[in-house]
DNA sequence: AGCACGCCGACT
DNA sequence: GTCGGCGTGCTC
C-alpha cells in the first residue's frame, strides 16, 4: 500500500502548503478536509488542498497529521479551495490565514436553539412589484445568463434596483439555487434587509460583523446545509460555503468600504467576481454612480452593462441649486445666521418646515472635524503616538483617530500657556446647535459616528424618520446611502468641499459620487401636487468640474473626463498599482529599509525588459508617518499591465530574509487609499 | 499566530 | 540565586 502525503494550510503565516503524511487509517482523506496537524511544538489546524502519492523534496522531516475533524465534512469546503487559493496568492497573505475564514466562530451548536431577539425582522409577506419596462428589461437581459457573466446595474438613486435585485433572487429560488447578497455596511442598510425578509421571509441568513458568534454560527450552518437560501452579509459572507450557488450580487459596488484595509486586504466586489466565475454562475454590480473600474469594464465589453435612467413612478430627480459660501457669507451675517447657513438653504428650510415635510442636512466631517486650536500661538495638540491631530470629542475629551489615545480637554493652551484653546470648523454636533436654535420648533435629530454605536441605535433613528417623528436630520456618510424617506423633500449638502483637494487620485471620484448618493435621498416618492425634491449644495469651490458635472446630475459624463486624466498618468483603471508598507518603531531603520527595498526593485527592474514598463514610486513617509508609535514608509508600483506588475511583485516579496529584524513589510494590491 | 528559548534587569 | 519581561526564531 502506497503512503499519501497531503498538502496542508496551517493557520499560521506561512505562505504556502505543508506536507504531511496521511496515517493508514485516514487513508479516506480528501481535499477540503479540516485536520489537526502538529506544528513546531504545538498543535494546529489545517486545511487539506490536495492529497498526492509522491512525497515533494523537502528538507523537512515529514509529521504525520493526527485526525480528521469530523464536524465538518471535506465536502463542504472543497469547492471553495481554488477561491482561497486565488485569495492568498493575488493578495499575498497566507494560505491558511485565508483559509480559516470559511468556518464559523463557534463550534457546531445545538439545533433548534432559539435566539433571544432574532436579527431578521418578522414581516407580513409581501408580493412582487411589477417591473417598470426598464426594469423589465434589465432583469431579462440578466437572468438570460445562468453561467458566468459579469452584469453591471447602472440605474440612477431611486430607480429600482432594488426591485430588480429582488426577482433575479425570485428566479433562484424557483430553481433550486441560492444566492447571496453583498452590501457594503450591512448593518447600516436595515431598509433594505428588512425589504428581502418582506419578500423571502424565513428563506434569508445574515452573516455581518454586528451579530453575536452565536448568530453567526447558526446562520452559517442553515447556509451551508440548505437549510436558509440567501444570504445576505457584508465582504465576510464571501467565505461563506454556500453550497449551490446560483446568483451573487453586489450592491453599492463603488463603495471603497468593500476593500479591507487589514489583515487579508482583498477587495470584496473583486473576491466576488472570482467566486462566481469559480461556481460558475452570473454576477450583479450595482450602483447609481459606478466604480470607474466596473465603468471601463462595461467599456470594454468584459461586464454587461444595464442602464435604468428613470425614476421608479416617474418621480423626478431632484432640483440641484448651488451656493457660493464666498458670497453667501455676508449676507448670512446680515441675517444673524451661521456661515455655513446660506439664505438659500435658510429659506428652504424653514418652508420645509410650514409644509410639514423632511429635510437632511449632509456633513462630511473628514478633514473638517473639531481639533482645537489655541488662538494666540496657533498650536494644535496632536497625539503623542501617531501623528495625527487630536479632535475634540463629546464636550471634554481630546481623541485620536488611530489609537485609543485620549485626555482631558483644557482650555488653557499647554504650548504658549497665553491662549484659551478654541474649537476649529464645524461638525454635526456644532450644526446640531446651531440648528435647534434657528429653528426652536423643529425636531432635529443627529445620526453619525457619536451617536449611533449599533444597528438597534440606527433602526430606531430610522424609524423616527419614517414616522416623522422628525423634522430635520442632521448626518454623515451615514445618511448618505440606501435609505429611503418619503417626506424627505430637501437635501442639504452643508460644506461640499470636503475631499475636493484630497492628495489621491480617486478624491473628484469618491466626491461626485458622494454627493449623488446623498442628492439621491431627496424627494424619492412625489405624491400628485407635491413639489419636487431640492437639493441645495453649498461649496466655496462653485467653479470646479466636481460641482459643476455633480449638479448636472452627469455622472458618465464626469466619468468620461475624469477617466481621461487616469488614462494620461496610468492610475487605476488603467495602470494598476500595489503598494509596499514598510514598519517599525525605529525611524532609521523603517527608512533604511525601505531604501533597500527600491534598491532591490530597481535591480529587478534591470533583470528583464519586460519589467520596464514598471515605475518604482518611493519611498516615501506615508501620509501619516506614524502610527501607534511605528514609523512607516511606502513604495508604490504602478504599471500598465496587472498580471507583470504582479509578478514582478511576487519576486520581490519571495525572499524576506534581507528584511531586518523588527521591520514589518505588508503589500497592498489594488490599494484604495494611499495612507 | 503561537509557542519556546534566551537574554537582561530586579527582587525575595 | 530565580522570576518574569520581551525580543527572536521557527513551524512540513
Amino acid at each position: 500500500m502506497k503512503s499519501l502525503y497531503a498538502q496542508v494550510a496551517v493557520v499560521a503565516p506561512i505562505k504556502g502548503l505543508l506536507t504531511y503524511l496521511v496515517p493508514q487509517e485516514l487513508s479516506t482523506i480528501k481535499p477540503g478536509a479540516i485536520v489537526s496537524v502538529p506544528l513546531g511544538k504545538r498543535k494546529s489546524r489545517g486545511f487539506v488542498f490536495a492529497i498526492t502519492e509522491t512525497p515533494p523534496a523537502t528538507e523537512f522531516e515529514i509529521k504525520s497529521l493526527d485526525s480528521i475533524d469530523a464536524e465538518y465534512p471535506a465536502e463542504i469546503f472543497a469547492p471553495k479551495l481554488k477561491w482561497i487559493q486565488w485569495l492568498a496568492e493575488y493578495y499575498f497573505h497566507p494560505i491558511g490565514m485565508v483559509a480559516d475564514s470559511v468556518l464559523p466562530p463557534l463550534s457546531k451548536l445545538q439545533k433548534n436553539t432559539t435566539r433571544k431577539r432574532s436579527p431578521i425582522p418578522d414581516f407580513p409577506p409581501e408580493a412582487p412589484f411589477q417591473l417598470n419596462p426598464e426594469q423589465h428589461e434589465a432583469y431579462h437581459a440578466i437572468a438570460a445568463d445562468s453561467g458566468f457573466q459579469t452584469h453591471l446595474l447602472y440605474g440612477v438613486t431611486g430607480s429600482g434596483k432594488t426591485e430588480v435585485y429582488l426577482h433575479l433572487f425570485d428566479k433562484v429560488l424557483a430553481a433550486g439555487k441560492t444566492g447571496l447578497f453583498l452590501l457594503p455596511e450591512i448593518s447600516l442598510t436595515p431598509q433594505l434587509v428588512n425589504r428581502f425578509a418582506r419578500r423571502f421571509g424565513s428563506r434569508i441568513a445574515l452573516l455581518h460583523s454586528q451579530l453575536t458568534d452565536r448568530e453567526r454560527t447558526q446562520f452559517w450552518w442553515e447556509m451551508v446545509q440548505g437549510e436558509k437560501q440567501i444570504l445576505i452579509g457584508a465582504r465576510s459572507a464571501l467565505f461563506c460555503p454556500v453550497p449551490n450557488l446560483g446568483l451573487i450580487v453586489v450592491d453599492e459596488e463603488h463603495e471603497s468600504s468593500f476593500k479591507q484595509e487589514e489583515k487579508l486586504k482583498y477587495h470584496g466586489r473583486d473576491a466576488a467576481i472570482m467566486l462566481a466565475k469559480e461556481m460558475n454562475c452570473p454576477i450583479v454590480l450595482g450602483s447609481a454612480t459606478p466604480s470607474f473600474e466596473s465603468w471601463l469594464n462595461s467599456e470594454k465589453g468584459k461586464f454587461k452593462l444595464h442602464r435604468l435612467v428613470k425614476r421608479v413612478g416617474d418621480v423626478q430627480l431632484p432640483e440641484m441649486r448651488i451656493v457660493d459660501l464666498k458670497k453667501s457669507a455676508t449676507r448670512s451675517k446680515e441675517l444673524g445666521l451661521p456661515f455655513w447657513m446660506s439664505e438659500a438653504l435658510h429659506t428652504e428650510l424653514q418652508s420645509n418646515l410650514e409644509n410639514n415635510f423632511q429635510s437632511a442636512l449632509f456633513l462630511n466631517r473628514r478633514g473638517m472635524s473639531q481639533s482645537v486650536i489655541c488662538p494666540a500661538c496657533g498650536y494644535t495638540k496632536e497625539c503623542p503616538n501617531c501623528d495625527i491631530k487630536l479632535t475634540l470629542h463629546a464636550h471634554n475629551h481630546l481623541v485620536c483617530h488611530y489609537c485609543d489615545y485620549h485626555e482631558s480637554y483644557k482650555s488653557k493652551c499647554s504650548d504658549c500657556h497665553e491662549g484659551t484653546l478654541e474649537p476649529l470648523g464645524i461638525g454635526t454636533e456644532s450644526v446640531e446647535t446651531e440648528i435647534k436654535k434657528l429653528f426652536p420648533t423643529a425636531r432635529v435629530l443627529r445620526v453619525d459616528r457619536d451617536e449611533i454605536q449599533n444597528r438597534i441605535d440606527l433602526e430606531n433613528a430610522i424609524e423616527q424618520v419614517e414616522k416623522h417623528q422628525v423634522d430635520i436630520l442632521i448626518g454623515t456618510q451615514m445618511i448618505a446611502k440606501g435609505l429611503d424617506f418619503p417626506n424627505l423633500k430637501l437635501v442639504g449638502l452643508v460644506l461640499a468641499d470636503v475631499g475636493f483637494n484630497l492628495p489621491d487620485f480617486r478624491a473628484g471620484e469618491r466626491a461626485v459620487q458622494l454627493i449623488l448618493q446623498m442628492s439621491g435621498r431627496a424627494g424619492r416618492h412625489r405624491k400628485e401636487n407635491e413639489p419636487n425634491g431640492v437639493v441645495i449644495l453649498q461649496t466655496f469651490n462653485p467653479d470646479s468640474e466636481i460641482v459643476q458635472m455633480a449638479s448636472q446630475s452627469d455622472y458618465e459624463i464626469f466619468c468620461k473626463y475624469d477617466l481621461k486624466n487616469r488614462e494620461i498618468f496610468s492610475y487605476p483603471p488603467y495602470g494598476k498599482m500595489i503598494s509596499f508598507r514598510i514598519q517599525s518603531r525605529d525611524l532609521d531603520k523603517s527608512q533604511q529599509t525601505a531604501r533597500m527595498l527600491s534598491e532591490r526593485c530597481f535591480n529587478l527592474k534591470d533583470k528583464s525588459e519586460s519589467f520596464d514598463q514598471i515605475q518604482v514610486l518611493g519611498p516615501t513617509e506615508s501620509p501619516i508617518a506614524k502610527i501607534r508609535n511605528e514609523f512607516r514608509f511606502q513604495i508604490i508600483l504602478k504599471a500598465n499591465n496587472a498580471s507583470v506588475l504582479h509578478r514582478f511583485a511576487k519576486i520581490v516579496l519571495q525572499n524576506e530574509k534581507w528584511i531586518p529584524t523588527m521591520v514589518k513589510l505588508y503589500a497592498d494590491v489594488d490599494p484604495m487609499n494611499l495612507l
